[in-house]
DNA sequence: CGTTTTCTTGAGATCAGTCAATGGCTGTGG
DNA sequence: CCACAGCCATTGACTGATCTCAAGAAAACG
């Protein structure tokens, strides 16, 4: 599914049509000249004018991470929110005896950094080599007093990581560790799918120990239980951050909820 | 700390100065009439003024339900959001196999029904005799788009409520039986405190089986835990449905997070 | 006042965590 | 090119915290 870059409002990009949003790379980059005014925009998203998008150039950068870096620390004053264009984040809570929770996973097309809180909450970092767009929390705040539908995008977008947040505490609460792997696997499917990357082919790019502090379960028993669904015929590990879904059905069946 | 009921921009009453709230209840009774037109206004907000607290009331309607009550199931189309003036809610998500998740409590001030989906994604019931208000959310979005402040301050809420959503993931994950009861009465604790009733007295609106659930443990677990903590010295329990926190420092020492 | 529901307490079972060892991959330096 | 160190993933054996099951006590309800 090929990409153009664009600046006029273009088709909702995957996983929803989220304000700011960057576009995907392409062979040229993931950051190429607009084709309406060969301007090379930082800032492209489906609810805004031209007009609208050059606004928000002025307030962006582009920044490029390599795995491990940081963007936001926990604590950290909130000034910036961001927008994946390439690779993939984690955000991390950790507690003072080194207890660590990974609240989220942001791919190529999420928002991260909406808060309610004056600092960041979690640590942010990334987990490979990682393009992103940063925006200052003022001006989106004063963009967003200019134009509403860009407001509303975002109060969307809030309800609806609302939403899932709260399915993730169903699946910590009451899911065993088999459920919640499936059910992490199948949201990872979906989100691919939706990011125009449907199959069964699932990229991992997070290590078992991201998606165990993001599942509340060990290491050891991330590992069992990818072996115990590859025993059942369910998925197959051809490498170790990729997996491939034999059989969708079985797994929804694992996810009771 | 008495209030007085007024349409006037008032100061922020706790939890926080939400969009649509009705006012708490006073001896006169829930919800009298405006100390400014003597009108009898359903809808008071912090941020309204009186014009817009008008045109609020035309689309709200006040609903008392007695325990048990059912606001919204589960896969009904979403077509009302709800603000708490007295009493509680719960929010609780049913799976097919029994196994039950409660995602938050409602109390007066609350607001209700925030979601990006177009059905509720929990079941919404009354713990108790309770007073609320609704509005359609169709009016609520008309609402948005007139007075701007309104969605900034529905946005607001929703990122707080993100907040909220994940740090409940945190102590599902990460944190056992006794320090989520902590946790939870402490939050319950300090609920009331913004509520203008601090102190060491902390009514518990739900049977055990909904802290259970909210918690991700079973009820045993739940008794136990407060027997565990009532043998500590930290709290007492002089009624089933009310604690007293006598160990604050001790109660927060034991939330490690 | 009896019935029903909820809460508490106890004893045993189980599932996931802990600890420990092995194996594979990667990058470095000889 | 190979040897080694470090990191990560996997597997196994064991432990123990929490759940399950069961009974009794207390509270709510009619």
């Amino acid at each position: 599914m090929a990409r153009t870059l664009s600046c006029v409002p273009v088709m909702a990009w995957p996983p929803f049509d989220s304000p700011c949003l960057t576009p995907p790379p392409d062979e040229a980059g993931p950051l190429g000249p607009c084709a309406h005014c060969q301007v090379r925009h930082l800032a492209v998203c489906s609810v805004l004018t031209h007009e609208e998008m050059h606004a928000l150039d002025a307030e962006a950068s582009s920044q490029l991470l390599g795995p491990g870096a940081v963007l936001a620390r926990q604590g950290d004053p909130r000034r910036h929110v961001f927008t994946v264009v390439r690779g993939a984040l984690r955000m991390v809570r950790l507690a003072a005896d080194g207890r660590r929770q990974v609240a989220g996973f942001a791919l190529p097309g999420d928002f991260v950094g909406l808060s309610g809180s004056p600092t960041y909450r979690h640590d942010v970092e990334a987990l490979g080599e990682t393009e992103l767009c940063r925006f200052g929390i003022d001006a989106m705040r004063r963009l967003g007093e200019r134009y509403p539908q860009l407001r509303e995008k975002l109060f969307e977008r809030a309800c609806v990581e609302l939403d899932s947040a709260r399915d993730q505490m169903m699946a910590l609460a009451r899911m065993n560790p088999i459920e919640r792997m499936a059910d992490f696997l199948l949201k990872l499917a979906a989100r691919e799918a939706r990011a125009g990357n449907p199959g069964p082919m699932v990229a991992l790019p997070m290590p078992r120990a991201d998606i165990a502090d993001h599942l509340g379960l060990t290491v050891e028993t991330v590992s069992r239980c990818l072996t115990t669904l590859r025993g059942k015929g369910l998925i197959a590990v051809p490498e170790t951050y990729r997996i491939e879904i034999l059989d969708f059905a079985g797994l929804e069946s694992l996810r009771a909820a």
